[in-house]
RNA sequence: CGGCGUGUAGCGCAGUUUGGUAGCGCGCUUGUUUCGGGAGCAAGAGGUCGUGGGUUCAAAUCCCGCCACGCCGACCA
């Protein structure tokens, strides 16, 4: 490729509300343009680092017996009925209609489609197991884009669904799958991955795990335990929490004005946030005659996952005040709203002198003790993991970190193919509804983490395996017929000889060269001027450690074979 | 969906408070001298100032509506 000709163009400065690293390098560099929100253009060097992470992909995939499909971005809403998630699913997914006022969907995740390319062609268990994937677009309409091609709302992925005839058998190919996706992610160069235990969410499905790139600007939250390695996302992680110090004191109502929030009640009776219950209320989404009371220790924070699962409903934070709460003043000592439903937070357990709401304008109760005052039924975990809690395999402390999810893997198990009607016939006769996986990986994400990880001051540093060209043929004065010459002879050589070549045929200075190079990442750099033409050599740097190498132009192929490898 | 912010040339920005002929840097074109780390000089091209309405002799600037984009939150297979 000549770069003259290469559309796009590298900047000196980034888009302004870049912030990630990703984001600001694949914008400078010519990778990536916004479309809209959410919406971008892969330009020509990011389509060919995506094709080669697919590539990779696909051998994988290919590997452990899965058959590639395409399946389609539009689907009838009849095939979403059957699942039920055409009315289940919010606004993600984009609802539309054609011209014969049929209602469509746009395809944000195919386990539809998957079970209907099985329904009719697959009716025995000797057909079992088998898996198909895909990599295609999805749209979904998220609520808030960000961060460049890390959240995006259109963005390709590749999707793969397993169906099985025995839980067993799933869980060995998830197993296989689990391991995988790590070989997938180290060929693609990303080193700082590991999988987490998570949340099915709208998948259903019991057993899930996310693969997480650890990354200060990942938007997930994850707990690891540095002892065991065991790592679950926080929605569904749990701790063992110290102890509460079951000390009693004396309880009476106290003034407290305009304290409201936990800091300002602190700074008002002199405590500390784990010395104070505080309420969270929320709604019942869908359900007007249900309120949820969740009480906490006031430096704790709700885990709305843990607490959605106990209520069995989604919910959204709600002021009750039209209940007669006082808010800010709610309390756990004699509180009375008919149709709550309240929950006590495990972080309470023990704690035996607290400050509470007295559920009255300007006052609050210290000294309340929760086994003497409140007598809850039971204590429940509802409250998310902080740092320092104990690992409930191990004991060691946890550590909360920030993730990017880039793939996922889950159980699903019968719930599409029961929806939908898919059986087979079994050795004895019976029938029964395949057993499903389903297994997802972000293309852009993973485009996005690559870059994320790998770049410096200078711009990215594409690992061999995924970038766009493995050489930058850069000739220095190709103002100079004898380098011209050279240049463009080396260039027909090497890509006759199959290397991946970004020839800079520009008339530009050495010094923009260069840095566009760098800006760019391509891995290999190989420099040519009158000089080392006159001594037949070529000058050879290696982008990420800035090595430099002179080599006889003769043995320049073999030398760039023991280089280029991945 | 809520809070806040921003929209002026391909990119980054000033100008808006206090209304008076549309500006700067980078990039682009031409010429020239340079040229192994984002060159110098000279001459150019490029904008209905997001959009619709209003106020005014006069609006990028003031007022109202809308749209888009961003940040924080809510949400998220």
């Amino acid at each position: 490729m000549r770069i003259s000709k290469l559309l796009g163009e590298r900047l000196k400065d980034a888009p302004a509300n870049a912030t990630s690293k990703s984001h600001i390098f694949l914008s400078r560099a010519g990778y990536i343009k916004q479309v809209a929100n959410g919406i971008y253009t892969f330009m020509p060097p990011a389509e060919r680092v995506s094709k080669k992470i697919q590539d990779i992909i696909r051998e994988e995939m290919d590997a452990v017996g899965g058959q590639e499909v395409l399946f389609p971005v539009v689907m009838p809403r009849e095939l979403w009925d059957l699942s039920g998630r055409y009315s289940s699913i919010g606004q993600e997914l984009v609802r539309f209609k054609d011209r014969s006022n049929h209602d469509l969907v746009l395809g944000m995740t195919h386990e539809e489609a998957a079970v209907h390319a099985a329904l009719g062609t697959i009716k025995s268990y000797e057909q079992l197991p088998f898996m198909i994937y895909q990599i295609q677009t999805k749209f979904r309409d998220e609520a808030r884009a960000r961060a460049g091609l890390i959240r995006v709302r259109e963005f390709l992925m590749k999707d793969a669904y397993s169906f099985h005839a025995t839980q067993q058998d799933l869980e060995e190919y998830y197993k296989t799958l689990y391991d995988t996706y790590f070989k997938i992610f180290h060929r693609m160069g990303l080193k700082n991955v590991i999988a987490v235990h998570s949340d099915s969410g709208m998948m259903g499905g019991k057993v899930a795990d996310e693969f997480q790139l650890l990354t200060d600007i990942g938007e997930d939250t994850i707990v690891i335990c540095p002892e065991c390695d065991s790592a679950s996302n926080i929605d569904v992680a749990t701790s063992e929490m110290p102890e509460n110090d079951h000390i009693f004191g004396v309880k009476q109502e106290v003034f407290t004005g305009e304290a409201k929030t936990i800091d300002e009640v602190c700074s008002n009776l002199n405590k500390r946030p784990n010395q104070i219950a505080k309420a969270v209320c929320y709604a019942v989404i869908g359900d007007e005659n249900r309120v949820v009371i969740a009480f906490l220790r006031g430096d704790r924070e709700v885990n709305e996952a843990k607490l959605k699962n106990l209520v069995g409903g989604e919910i959204a934070i709600k002021d009750l005040q039209d209940s007669g709460l006082v808010k800010g003043n709610i309390g756990c000592v004699d509180l009375n709203v008919p149709n709550a439903e309240i929950y006590f937070d495990r972080s309470l357990e023990g704690l035996e002198s607290f400050v509470t709401g007295a559920n009255k304008e300007g006052y609050h109760y210290q000294g309340v003790s929760i086994t003497r005052d409140v007598k809850p039924e039971k204590f429940v975990d509802i409250s998310k993991v902080a740092e320092g809690d104990r690992c409930p395999v191990c004991g060691a402390k946890l550590l909360v970190k920030n993730g990017i999810e880039i793939g996922n893997i889950f159980q699903l198990g019968t719930r599409y193919t029961q929806k939908m009607g898919l059986s087979v016939h079994m050795p004895d006769g019976s029938s029964i509804n395949p057993i499903m996986g389903c297994y997802g990986i972000g293309i852009g994400r993973c485009l996005a983490s690559i870059a994320e990880e790998n770049c410096d001051e200078k711009g990215l540093v594409w690992p061999m395996s995924v970038a766009p060209w493995h050489i930058y043929l850069c000739p220095i004065r190709l103002d100079n017929p004898v380098v011209k010459e050279k240049a463009e002879w080396l260039y027909k050589k090497l890509t006759a000889e199959n290397f991946e070549v970004l020839y800079d045929d520009r008339l530009t200075s050495a010094g923009v060269k260069f840095t566009d190079s760098e800006l760019m990442g391509i891995p290999v750099r190989i420099e040519k001027k009158k000089k080392t033409i006159e001594n037949g050599q070529v000058e050879i740097t290696i982008r990420q450690t800035g090595e430099k190498l002179f080599v006889k132009e003769e043995s320049l192929s073999k030398k760039l074979d023991e280089i280029i490898v991945y």
